[in-house]
DNA sequence: AAGCCGGGGAG
DNA sequence: CTCCCAGGCTT
């Protein structure tokens, strides 16, 4: 290139950059990893309160993966894509066992490790150690497929292919680390998805939307589907000592891995949910209380979540066993539980009469 | 190539 | 409400 995208690009991030990062403070390969993971499809200020907690329970990648794996979801809980935490975990044995406790310093070997793809990786190898490796996150896709009006949704494999090209083409031999930093920054500063201000970008001279006033254009929006709906009851079982039932879900899924409450098909009436937890789970109740249902919107469906609050009178020995476990509320809320699951145990829940 | 996998910020 | 975010894995 001999438009010195990056040059210039470098020259902003030095004056407007964004220098202050968690991750960017004590920078090693582990931090800077951790960091990736908790970014992907997670907006900064999201991920700054987690990050901060997460470090300091686990301060090294050694002390992660001696951890057990339902002390990295509880620090992962409410964060989503919960794989991540898992994959998170899985990688540290990884790092600790086959690399004796050091991060790989080239991309290749990096993305052996699970969770860490082509921009993961480069991200690695560019922020920790400095070596030149191309990154293309949803920032990058946005701030490159209006530098050249790359037409189509970057999911389609050939604007995928087309924006790598140029995510190469620009990367630069020199100040690597800072210009993986500050082509992000364009994109969530200047560069963004509505309103950008092209007044203040450092390569709009160059950039072929903003020649056609038609930054709106890119990138292609992604082809909308309509989300199907689905509906569970939500049980909140107390037994006499104040404890609550909790169900561990399958290690795969939704929520793969979490604490969350036990739950009921939709197809049972109210008035049978006292014979279905008896049935089902071994347990008599009294009278079910039915609590405000509310709607929980995952990536790819909606789930209309009904809970019932009922006591329990006396176990008839299923439940406390494998994956049930009864908690007082203080160990619950350790748990690493869905985030409506824990909205449900934290707020003072409105009863609705039945 | 398309689906699966969360939750929230911002408009 | 919609759109998308420092994506990767599975089928």
């Amino acid at each position: 290139m001999t438009d010195r995208f990056a040059d210039k690009l470098l020259a902003w991030y030095d004056q407007h950059g964004r220098h202050n990062l968690p991750w960017h403070h004590d920078r090693n390969a582990y931090r800077v990893w951790v960091s990736e993971i908790m970014l992907q499809q997670t907006q900064v200020t999201t991920v700054i309160p987690y990050f901060e907690a997460f470090m300091e329970r686990f301060p090294t990648v050694r002390d992660l993966a001696e951890a057990p794996v339902d002390d990295v979801l509880s620090h992962w809980s409410g964060l989503g894509y919960y794989a991540r935490a898992r994959n998170l975990h899985k990688a540290a044995t990884q790092v600790v066992d086959e690399f004796g406790g050091e991060f790989p310093a080239n991309a290749e070997t990096l993305e052996t490790l699970t969770g860490i793809g082509r921009s993961t990786a480069a991200a690695i190898v560019a922020q920790a150690f400095g070596k030149r490796a191309a990154i293309l996150d949803g920032n990058v896709k946005r701030v490159l497929a209006r530098h050249h009006a790359v037409p189509g949704w970057p999911g389609r494999t050939g604007v995928l292919r087309q924006l790598w090209e140029y995510a190469e083409e620009h990367t630069p031999d020199e100040r690597v680390r800072d210009y993986t930093q500050a082509i992000m920054d364009l994109g969530a500063m200047v560069c963004t998805r509505s309103k950008p201000e092209c007044n203040a970008c450092p390569v709009s001279d160059t950039c072929q939307a903003f020649a056609r006033n038609e930054t709106h254009l890119y990138p292609g929006s992604k082809p909308k589907k309509a989300k199907p709906e689905k509906t569970t009851w939500m049980l909140i079982l107390e037994d006499t000592e104040g404890r609550v039932l909790l169900e561990r879900r399958p290690p795969s899924g939704i929520w793969g891995g979490l604490w969350s409450l036990p739950e009921l098909d939709p197809a049972h009436g109210a008035d049978e949910l006292q014979q279905a937890c008896e049935r089902e789970l071994g347990l008599e109740c009294h009278e079910p209380e039915l609590i405000s249902g509310f709607r929980h919107t995952f990536s790819h469906y909606h789930l209309h979540i009904q809970p019932a609050r009922l006591s329990v009178q006396r176990q008839k020995g299923v439940a406390e066993s494998g994956r049930f476990q009864w908690f007082y509320p203080d160990q619950a809320l350790n748990m690493g539980l869905p985030a409506p699951i824990r909205t449900l145990l934290t707020e003072p829940e409105q009863t609705a009469l039945l």
